[in-house]
Order: C-alpha cells, then sequence, then structure tokens
DNA sequence: CGGAATTATAGTCAATACCTATCGATTTGA
DNA sequence: TCAAATCGATAGGTATTGACTATAATTCCG
C-alpha cells in the first residue's frame, strides 16, 4: 500500500468516476484504474462496485474512506510541520552544564529560555567536562555548557563569556598592610582548593603553576558552595569564578581583584561538530550568552588591599 | 513521499543505523540509503547526523519520527480494520421500505437489528415502488424492501415472504347467510380502495380484474390506515395485507380469508444487481424475514360466512 | 597502520507506474 | 431504435525508479 494508491482512491471516491479522478490526479485513467486494483487486490476486498454511468463504494470502501483521508490528510501536514514545528520551537533539547556554572546560570537561562519556547522541552545533565564530551560524542546531549580549553576532534566549541576569577577571603583574614593584591601576594596564604577532577580546580591550579605561586592547601572540596563556606568559616582564602560571587548574598567576607594577572575562565558552548545545531540549540546559547553578560556586568564590590 | 520510505526512516531512527535498518527492512543498505536521501530531498531537511560510527536524529527528523510513526501505525492497521470494521457490523445502511410494509415490519425490525449490531447506523426511506427503485439503481439506498414483481434489469430481489391479502368487512355488513367466501362474492361489494401509485393498491385492482370481479369503489385512500378507518366506519369492505390485519387491535369489523383463489403478495428485497451485498445489508434482510415470519405465524381470527 | 564497520557512489537490472490505443458496456439523444 | 458519447477495463510499449552488486570513502579500534 502506498500513498498515491490512496489519493487516487479518495479522488474516484469524491469525484465518483475514474476518469475524472484521474484529471484530478494528473494521471491517465488506465494508470489510475490499475493501482485501483492493485489497492483492492492487497486489502483483499473490492472498494467500488463500478456501474454503468458511475460507481459506490463497497462496504469495504466505505470503512477504507475516512481512515485514508485522515492519513493523506496528516501526511500533507509533514512537510509544513517539519518546517513550522521547527520554527515554532517544538521540540527537545538535551544540554549538559558543568558544575561550577549550572548554578549560576541556570535558573535565570531555563526562565528566558521557557518564556521564548514555551512548547520545547529541556533536559539538563550537571555533569564534569570529560562526562559532558562523551555524551556529546554519543549524542546523548545536544549541547554543552563548559569552560575552555576543549580539546577533542570531534567537539566544536563557541566562546560565550570571558569571566574573571576573584580571590574570596575572610574578613578576618584581610590583605591589610599591602598596596595592591599581585599574584605573588598568594604565596603561603591558606587556600580553600576545589577539586581537580572539576576544570575550575584544574585551572586555578595551572595558574597557580604558571605564575609559580605556591598557597598552602589546607582544604580540597568538591564544590564550590563548600569552598565558598570554609572561606566564610576563616579557613583560607580561596579563587572563584565572578559569577559565584555576585549570586549570593555577601556574608562575612570579600572579594579582590588580582591586579597584575587577572585570571579568568571561558565559559563556551561545546557541540558534535559533525551534527547540525538545532534552532533551538542555538536559541539557548543565546540565553546563556545573554545571562553571562548579565550577571558579569554586575559589579562586585571588590576591596583594594587598604 | 511514500510509506515505504517513512518505514525506512523509522528503521534508521530506531536502529541507529542504516545498514542495520536495512536488514530490518530486508532490503540492501544503498537502496535504503537512497531512499532516505531522497526523502531528505522532499523535506528540503536533513534528517539524520551522520556521525562516523553511528547516527543522530536531526531536529527535522525528530519532528518527522513520531509523525511517521503514526502515520505506519495507521496504516497497518487499514488492512484489519477493513476486514474487522466489516465483522464487528460498523458502518451504515440506508434502506428504502414501501408505505404498506414499513409500519407493519419496521419497529420489530429495528429493534432485531439494532441489538445485533449496535454500532451500525441506518437511514430509513419511505417510498413508493418506483421512487425506491430509482433511489438503488443511483446507489441512494442499498436496498429496498417491496412487493414483486419488481422488473429492472439493475434489480435483483430476493424474496423473503409471502403474504396473504385479507377481506375486511365492517360488522354491520357481515356476509351473512353465504356459506362460503368466493372471489365472485366480491362483486357489487362496496369497496374501499388503496391508491393504485401504492403497488398493493394496483395488485388488488389486477387480482379483481384478473378474477372478473368488479367491487364498487366507494373510496380511494392513499393509506392503508385510512382504508381501516373507512371501513370501520361501515363504508365498504376491503382487502389488506395480514401484517395489518394482525399488528393493530380489533375494532368492529372482521376479517375473511378467500377461499377460491386465495390472494397474496410477495415481499422481496430488492437491490442493485451491480453492487456486492454487504454484510450488513444481509443481516437486515435477514431481520425482516425473522420478523415477517414472526407477524405472519399469528392467526387473524377470520370469520367463516356464517 | 591495518582491519572491521559504516555510509555513499556507480552501474546494472527488473519491477512497475505510466502512457497510448482500443475494446466492451452503458447511457443519452436524435 | 440507432448513433454518439461516456466510462471503465484491457493490451502493449515506454520510462521511471526502486533495488541489487560491487566498490569507494570514511571512521573507529586494536
Amino acid at each position: 500500500m502506498e500513498i498515491h494508491q490512496l489519493q487516487y482512491f479518495i479522488a474516484v471516491a469524491e469525484t465518483g468516476g475514474f476518469g475524472r479522478a484521474a484529471k484530478r490526479c494528473n494521471v491517465t485513467q488506465p494508470s489510475l484504474s490499475q493501482q485501483i486494483i492493485k489497492l483492492e487486490g492487497e486489502l483483499g476486498e473490492k472498494l467500488f462496485d463500478r456501474l454503468g454511468r458511475s460507481i459506490a463504494l463497497t462496504e469495504a470502501g466505505h470503512v477504507l474512506l475516512p481512515k485514508a483521508k485522515r492519513i493523506l490528510t496528516e501526511v500533507q501536514g509533514i512537510r509544513h510541520d517539519v518546517h513550522n514545528d521547527i520554527e515554532e520551537g517544538i521540540g527537545h533539547l538535551a544540554i549538559g552544564v558543568i558544575p561550577t556554572i549550572a548554578p549560576f546560570i541556570l535558573p535565570e537561562t531555563l526562565i528566558r529560555f521557557k518564556s521564548r519556547f514555551p512548547n520545547a522541552t529541556l533536559s539538563i545533565t550537571e555533569a564534569l567536562t570529560d562526562d559532558l564530551i562523551e555524551k556529546l560524542v554519543g549524542a546523548e546531549i545536544d549541547m554543552g555548557i563548559v569552560s575552555l580549553p576543549i580539546n577533542h576532534k570531534l567537539i566544536t566549541t563557541e566562546t560565550l563569556a570571558a569571566e574573571p576569577l576573584l580571590v574570596i577571603a575572610p574578613d578576618t583574614m584581610d590583605f591589610k598592610g599591602m598596596t595592591s593584591l599581585a599574584v605573588s601576594d598568594l604565596n603561603g596564604m591558606p587556600f580553600i582548593a576545589l577539586d581537580e577532577i572539576n576544570c575550575l580546580g584544574e585551572q586555578v591550579e595551572a595558574f597557580c603553576y604558571k605564575h609559580t605561586v605556591s598557597p598552602e592547601i589546607v582544604c580540597r572540596t568538591s564544590q564550590l558552595s563548600t569552598v565558598k563556606r570554609c572561606v566564610e568559616s576563616g579557613l583560607g582564602i580561596s579563587l572563584i569564578p565572578k559569577m559565584c560571587a555576585v549570586t549570593e548574598p555577601k556574608g562575612n567576607y570579600g572579594y579582590f581583584s588580582i591586579a597584575d594577572h587577572a585570571p579568568k575562565r571561558t565559559i563556551a558552548a561545546a557541540s558534535h561538530s559533525g551534527r547540525m545545531q538545532s534552532t533551538l540549540s542555538k536559541a539557548f546559547i543565546e540565553s546563556v550568552r545573554g545571562v553571562c553578560a548579565h550577571i558579569l556586568d554586575q559589579t562586585v564590590e571588590t576591596k583594594r588591599p587598604t
């Protein structure tokens, strides 16, 4: 059974004749006749009683007609829908975000995205960079929000924002008496480190190594929120992304920017280079870009060493 | 767009590969690939991202998949439904009945038929024989319940019952003093005639002509019920079908059977000889046959001339 | 780098959808 | 009543196209 056969069948039923139906379908009458006969053979039932002047639907024909019409309507709608559903944002998007970004951008991003695409469904995975890359390669997720650099030949990245990392220090541990906060001032400071399985932890580590400073790591945690709590408790200082600084109420600690070699991380959207970016995907990227800009635009009350 | 293309598409989406899909569809991989490419061309959108090892649905593919599955499910159901809906009596039946039969058999017939085929819809036309024939030829109705003879080369008839015609006479006009009621006894009697546009009127006329009796027609009406009322009023006698005698309460009149040449009419189902009889049609015929048998089986208290 | 797996391409073949011409049957109109 | 018109089926030829074999190109994995 093929769609054009159903088309012919409907035309015959509606025009009440093979010849008229053939004209409507832009084929010759014998062609149409043959296809109807073939359809009848496949169904094992005659569909029309061929009377002299006109035709009449048989019982089987009566059963088939509404079903055939329904199918044809749906088929007609497909070409239209495939384009329109995309434009109307009907669809699904599976994204992944690393833990050191997720809590700071997701709430606002989801609000923006959902209001723009109310008919889209989202699934969000929070996982470490390596996991996300693996899922991207396996097409389990459509896009990952990560921190550069990403080195994988199948992964393409698009930079979304450059984010400064700020020194966070407890009030009890202020950098009193210094004229400026330089990288070297971190030397020997008690430091709350993020576990290196997080790319941020790794990046901080690399930053210190590059500038040959060696803070004294007094604690290693796996979550940024734990880092902050530890600082708040006066255990030591740390280096945290700006979005972490602006999205939580300030407590008994302060932020400092490093004057000479400002550390930063680059937030990017990662996707499979062999896959097309969907409309939703692109829109989500723009949402994240906007949210990042909005968050990073805010001023954090950074203290200069007194 | 053809159904087999949708089938291939679904197979690729579900098996996650062209080769595996081809195996499932019992075609070779290149054939399947070509059809997918053709479908993509027709829709103007790529449906799959061909990654090295596996494939991923594009946005358009995601939109198409559920729609394609739905269509295929419906198509699969068609072959089944075309047979099953018929067996389950889902359908429509348009029947016609002549006025001198309709009121006596329809109520009981409809009850029987509806209880047997609760999902069937019925439309009933009450019209004179010639009208019914015309509607049968034009396939406006599927079957007619009529009285024989029917002479039309396109119409086939199936006898359902032979029904006696009974003399109905008012009590005031009893055939007193006669030893037997013969055809000749009708001679000169005041007679209530049914209009000849009814086949029954015509048949009664023919019966009298054939047996060379000439009742005196004192009234000519178009309905059997009027005939009965006239007889009841003592205007004259008449000849009515037995089903008319048994289905109404007896009043101040009596029935007599003619001994020598019992008149009768033959009730039959008429249908277009070029059209297939539907299951519902056949079932309806049997219902009518049963109802006729039931009605005509009843004994009417016929009086013998005293 | 070689072997296994996967998709795309090329070339051929066969099925079949389509066309033209014609027939038989039926209806219509002169 | 007979010719013209209409309609669907049939026959035979053409061409499209879906499918096959063989092979190339690419990726993945050891």
